[in-house]
DNA sequence: ATCAATTCGGACAATATTATCCGATTAAAT
DNA sequence: ATTTAATCGGATAATATTGTCCGAATTGAT
């Protein structure tokens, strides 16, 4: 459904939550370690997250990523999702058909755009905040 | 959501069985004019599609590929992801965390189950010809 | 029997995704 | 100032997916 890189983006961003929710930085050993990633490919991820102004980072010594409150019940995994892998899973139809015309669509259209529209509005609605608070003692839930 | 190959598959199956609905043979090259699919590609994945029993062949001239009205009724979208894509799209969590554990389960599982089943239920409750027939006089409809 | 039209199967090539490496940069601690 | 711990950014490598090529096999038509 998302690419292996949103996946890791998703999880990596849940840790930092958690992390952030007691004012503790993650670094970037700290997360790949806790979400079962490859180190310097989550350092690419992240740093798209940053971009994305999803989560921040602080360079040098005792740096790290974290996510600011604001951010952390703001964002959500939707916008995680559009920051790594764009918006054509919101977007595109599910069958590789030509782009939806509803002026004639295909037999299935509307029981596909039912389940887009579901798809979207769940993560749309999951603040990166609501996942992360939901999994108490859970961080082995991260790994694969 | 599914893979290119999957695509390819889906818009061939169509193609293939509209052919078929009137006792029309389809050729590769015809195939991959109509769905506008790379050639060779598309001959692999239709070899696929003839290993799992979705369509048949029929080698040698005035040959081609066909879907008999059993299989257009039997068969389902569904059967057609499997085939290309494996089942990992309805089995995986789209969040790429820990397999599911439905005693502690994620905040969002329920939605997120939920969204899974009902892709399952749809892609299973549609058959190749309802597809195939719904798309009336809209062969471009296959194209992208 | 030969030819033409077709699928089949294997090897190969191009591209995209995933992953690694390393030097540059930043900032705190000593 | 120097050292140390960290992110940043660019180049490179490994792997998976997508796509191509071509000869072999099959079948019908001449
Ligand atoms: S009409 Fe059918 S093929 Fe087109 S976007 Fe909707 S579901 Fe997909
Ligand atoms: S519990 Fe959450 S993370 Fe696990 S499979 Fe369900 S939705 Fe995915």
């Amino acid at each position: 459904m998302f690419s292996k890189a949103c996946e890791y983006a998703i999880r990596a961003s849940i840790y930092i939550a958690r992390q952030s929710m007691t004012d503790k930085r993650a670094s970037l050993i700290d997360i790949s370690q806790e979400i079962a990633s490859p180190v310097s490919f989550t350092s690419k991820i992240l740093q798209q997250l940053v971009k994305a102004g999803i989560i921040y980072s602080i360079r040098g010594q005792n740096g790290g990523f974290g996510i600011d409150a604001a951010a952390r019940s703001t964002k959500t995994i939707a916008n995680i999702v559009t920051a790594i892998d764009g918006d054509a899973i919101f977007i595109d139809c599910g069958l590789g058909l030509k782009e939806c015309s509803s002026t004639q669509p295909c037999p299935i259209h509307q029981k596909f755009i039912g389940i887009r529209n579901e798809l979207k509005l769940v993560l749309d609605s999951t603040s990166i905040e609501e996942v992360a608070s939901g999994l108490k003692d859970g961080e082995t839930y991260l790994k694969r």
